[in-house]
DNA sequence: CTACTATACGGAGGCACCCTCCGCTTTGCA
DNA sequence: TGCAAAGCGGAGGGTGCCTCCGTATAGTAG
């Protein structure tokens, strides 16, 4: 993560805004829909916008302990008060950020999924999301905690990436690319194994990156090549 | 846990303050002499002994997290200028209260293994050592994550916890009150995960209790009776 | 284009907490 | 009994949380 925030570099587009009016071109699961609500005034979205990533780009530096709203606003240029109106509790800023990234995740998928080598394209997804789990960790240790495990969001979270990976695995199995008695499930287990393992060596991402290096050969049929 | 802190309800002569010059009967393996330092003054140990008590009180009633240290020196009647002297900073007052509290469980062995029924001393401490989880759940999550598992204190803990039962459970099974083959490193495991679950139903002791007649039900060897 | 109002902004301010610093008190020894 | 050394404790500066409300602005109706 380098500076302002988002799954990768993407900016622009991305997937952000709680309830959008219409948005534009849908198509995705999306967890957006659950909390549907009058459309915002363009000011209020610019600056929801400017929080998550504000927030998204602290989280991943430092953890989501450990750091103050205030910080938070400071980096959106925002006033306390409109991260307040925002986002009620601090909990609710964890979770917007948590389904920010989630839908990063899909939106990455669904455009991934027309890619040319649909092996690479797998290894790419798990890449971003073990990227992203190095804010998920503390995240949703932080969230957990929170709000017990019984969220309807978390499990929506977990339901959306299981479907958007297993799309990705089944063409990369189709292909021919990919052994056939790997389920989606599984590998969403080992990516999460792989984010804290790597929490181990804090901070060195590529260890994180070999270990994903491993997996993948594990993945391939090797039928000839 | 009712009032004043401390493993059951003991009082006197439990086991406190870390560096007394010579406490008196000794005869525990003890965490303390680690930290060899300078005897205490009078006052000095008091006012250390209290807040231990008062901060395992609070900890046991609301967990180690949103406790500030300035009630807990209200609590023990004590300045805030002197808890920050004798724990410096919150973690070392974290890693006071663990290691009182295990100290106590091994005191409590010490005691039970001469005690009239083996298999009833072997259910006691496992209570007490369940109880006694109640502080330890969040505490020993919060030390874990200041001191990144290193720690010399947290393993001699587990050490020190393995031996105490240890203790006692060979000797319910060489009276053959409890079944051969269970290690103490299991019970320990199992008692771990007690704490857990108990943490489910955050607050009602008595599932606890449930949970470990059933266990100790498992155990007990079932000859003849 | 102007006027108007619902919506949103932003920061001052009240409260709690963290931690430090230092003048006053107590202890324990000679 | 006298006197250091050791210990006490709380005022105070810094920071974070959250609320409240006067001001600014987007979007709409005329």
């Amino acid at each position: 993560m380098t500076g302002t925030g988002r799954l990768t570099q993407s900016e622009g587009s991305g997937g952000s805004s709680p309830r959008a009016g219409t948005p534009a071109g849908s198509g995705v699961t999306s967890l957006r829909n659950i909390t549907a609500a009058p459309p915002m005034r363009a000011d209020a979205r610019r600056n929801y916008d400017r929080l998550i990533a504000a927030a998204t780009a602290v989280f991943a530096e430092r953890g989501a302990d450990d750091v103050s709203l205030e910080e938070i606003a400071r980096r959106a240029e925002v006033g306390i008060g409109t991260l307040y109106r925002h986002f009620p509790s601090r909990q609710s800023l964890l979770e917007a950020v948590y389904a920010d990234q989630v839908e990063g995740l899909e939106l990455l998928a669904a455009k991934l999924l027309t890619a040319e080598s649909p092996k690479a394209a797998l290894a790419e997804w798990l890449r971003a999301m073990v990227q992203f789990g190095r804010t998920k960790r503390s995240l949703s240790a932080a969230l957990v905690e929170m709000i017990g495990k019984e969220s309807e969001l978390l499990s929506s979270c977990a339901a959306v990436l299981r479907t958007s990976l297993g799309a990705l695995l089944e063409r990369a199995q189709q292909a021919g690319e990919v052994r056939q008695d790997v389920q989606a499930a599984d590998l969403l287990r080992l990516a999460h194994a792989l984010i804290l393992a790597a929490d181990w060596y804090a901070g060195d991402t590529s260890q994180a990156d070999r270990m994903l290096g491993l997996l993948m050969d594990g993945l391939t049929t090797r039928p000839a090549d």
